[in-house]
DNA sequence: TTGTAATATTAAAATATAGTAATATTATGT
DNA sequence: ACATAATATTACTATATTTTAATATTACAA
């Protein structure tokens, strides 16, 4: 891996690398989401809300529609939920050893 | 996945979010390699080497042994290979796209 | 058109991470 | 004991990320 590409890996994994953004994947991985709900479901501020969806889509692991006065986030780099399930498996294993 | 969670999952993947850092991992991922070595391999200084190598010692990424004047240092958890493949291939083939 | 709900943006402060350069430690050979 | 190779630690600066709080935009309904 030159220093390019591990360049572009480690900028994805910065996307994800973050509690509440993890939380934010794992509750958009089997449906899109609107930004209300989101905060709803974790309690989290409406403004970091929004700045780490965007950050997210920046970054390329989100994207989003609007829906009326709602705006409506999905997972766009299916990746990512491959990525959390694997690092996530490992930290059930690890708590249950 | 609780808030605990979150954050443990985000410090291991902080912990290989680093250009460098996913160098190292994939330079040691079939076998260990003493501090020297990985300076040599990736052409970076002795103590940017010292200190990321620290870092994933004290996240659980690696661990190390010393022998004589030399310390290995090699994979802990193994997850981290699959992660690292993971969004590897991702990357792969978004550039062939 | 005005009010309100939903979301986004901004600026600032707080905190964390990265990089540099110098110094310290540890182990070994003479 | 001394010199040197290999690695680690420290203190410092630079940069990036996170959080907060306030303000701005957008869409829609009365």
């Amino acid at each position: 891996m030159n220093e390019k590409v591990a360049e572009s890996v480690a900028e994805i994994l910065k996307a994800v690398a973050h509690p509440v953004r993890l939380q934010i994947i794992e509750l958009l991985e089997n449906n899109e989401k609107c930004v209300g709900d989101i905060m709803e479901a974790l309690g989290i501020k409406q403004s970091i809300t929004s700045q780490q969806l965007n950050m997210m889509k920046d970054k390329g692991v989100l994207s989003c529609r609007r829906d009326g006065a709602k705006v409506y986030y999905r997972i766009e780099n299916k990746s990512v939920i491959k990525l959390l399930h694997c690092i996530y498996d490992h930290c059930e294993r690890k708590s249950k050893a």
